[in-house]
DNA sequence: ACACTCGGGACCCCCCGTTAAT
DNA sequence: ATTAACGGGGGGTCCCGAGTGT
């Protein structure tokens, strides 16, 4: 059902989801909790559950707008680069394994949620795995044609990992050098003119 | 003050901590509570402050235990790898990225909980980085002297992305696939008689 | 949920300050559990986090509450005493050390809690000095003009004392003698036309 | 059973019974706990059962000690006063009524516990009963012999509502005014042979 | 019919007084 | 007389829905 005009209520939909999709970045699935969502989307949480079914429901919304939106933006950085002249997949590199992603609060889900994602609901299961699956396809969009199939499920990996590794570690020269160490490898192996001969 | 011999107490802390070990990574930090564990562990939960001063350190506690462990199975990896004629790197990749490992509940902590760690207690992200430095200094251990520095942190942000993301996948062919199409990728880079030459 | 007007919450939370502020001198601050309090109010603990901040919060107002309420009833007996042609001064002696007051559930908060606040929160402590300082001045309002500065503050003390003392004997004639003793004595230096001759 | 000579465990009690009397004080009934009294008394708190039947038994007993030091105490200080030429009763006031009782945790524990032995369980109450009873004697034993019977108690109820009030509105320039007040009043009315003639 | 107030239980971490075993 | 564990709440937070007004 697309609703014609917005609509109040739609409105109000639109905030909670944008609300919540930000703070599952910031806190995981265990850090978001109805009440707070709600707060500071600007409504009581009572009113909730006339916009969801269920917490789990949202959790599985947010997920899927929070994955569109990081997609999204990751288009955009991809465009930006071909200005700069670098290629598609450098500029993927760059942006996501760059030090500002790390720190974001508004960077790519499914490295923020993935070790989370297995232990959610069914429902939210299967919006993790259709984000695992965007994220995937939209790398490979950048790899050069010449590459293997599977190359961007092995890069998407890379990327993930580096990031979250990088996180763990804290904000500090080991993590630099952590992304750093990962987006040469990766340019080395995938970026290449001529394709590293493989 | 270390208990020369064993000791009652110290033997139920081993059972809470090797619990907790293992639950963590079955549930994650969010996943694990204090009665549950001393329930699991055959104890009430009002004895668990005689062990641990709190759930915090309780976690930061079976997190390093959890690596540790997850350490001298990797290393034991290795040596049955040896008698297989397989080089210590192809059985390094082999283990942790299997089938089994995927789906185990006593796999890789670092895989288990990437994305919750940086939102924990100082106390746990220091044993966090901890455990992603081990984990970094074993794969360093099995790669052929020849590589770069720096190769040790991709390989493993390569497999602990690939195992999130072939779980987050659910078990099906698409994650079998991410799997094997990460092990075929590590073997060719980094596995070489020649190294990388090709 | 029966009650149709005025605020329902607003309700509530009066019912459960009033329940507090009973249970308060009942119990003292160290046996007023959140929990017990909401079940007597006919709720359950749950929902209390909805009218206070804390179980503190609840004290401090509770204390308040109690304070108010028995200033109140204080005023109200010295009027009844005046119908009785009895100084205002000695109606207030006769209501608070009256043997009713001793065993009272609703008596003065001040002689229920004294020894307890210093011990509290500063926010209880807050509230506490008021309660003093509250009860002083209700006094102070009594005493026939001729008596010195600080008299409000002797007799407040001497009330209180022997309310708290005649409670510890327990009910029998010894606290109640205790009792006689300290109404003859502030009546004699107090409550005299011509002052005790003093 | 007199232990003919002290033996390990009646010091044991003794430093256990001393730690808590001194803890009552400082924290109240409610405030003092099994395993505190015991750690502070350099013992294990699992042996506590070996000496108390029950922690009401200790607070019983802490009591009846409490009680006995602070009357020794103030023996004590009437002894100091008959050196300087004070009147004992003189030095009563000055002594009970001081800052430093204010402010001590050593002090009487009458005026520290007042209003929570009503609440405690019968052979605490007992012993508070008993207490209350040494405190008013002692005082007997220091007014002229002039006054009225009853005037003890009434002096007792006098001291120990000033404490508690004073205690009440905090260390500050109020509570000291209250303390003076109450110290000037009650030596113009029973501390003179010719009544404050002086 | 939409939105929200208000409350209900369940659960969490933590602490306490108490006691079998050894 | 201690070690080590028990079980019962303590305060606090959460998700959710029944009832109420707009």
């Amino acid at each position: 059902m697309v609703t014609p005009q917005p609509g109040r209520k739609q409105l109000s939909h639109d905030r909670i989801l944008g609300t919540a999709a930000r703070a599952l970045r910031e806190g995981g699935f265990a850090g978001i909790g109805v009440a707070d969502i709600m707060n500071r989307a600007g409504l009581t949480h009572g009113g909730f559950y006339a916009h969801f079914p269920s917490r789990d429901a949202l959790l599985s919304a947010a997920l899927e707008r929070a994955s569109l939106d990081s997609d999204e933006r990751l288009r955009h950085c991809l465009k930006d680069g071909k200005r700069k002249d670098l290629s598609p997949f450098h500029a993927l590199v760059n942006s996501y394994l760059s030090t500002r992603h790390m720190t974001s609060p508004e960077g790519c889900p499914v490295a923020a949620l993935a070790s989370e994602m297995p232990l959610q609901s069914e429902a939210v299961r299967q919006a993790a795995s259709t984000s695992v699956v965007r994220l995937v396809r939209t790398i490979a969009e950048t790899l050069p044609a010449c590459h293997a199939e599977g190359s961007a499920a092995v890069v998407a990996s890379q990327m993930v990992g580096a990031l979250q590794l990088a996180r763990a570690l804290g904000d500090n020269a080991a993590s630099h050098r952590h992304l750093a160490a990962t987006r040469r490898f990766l340019l080395e192996q995938f970026d290449s003119p001529q394709p590293t001969r493989r």
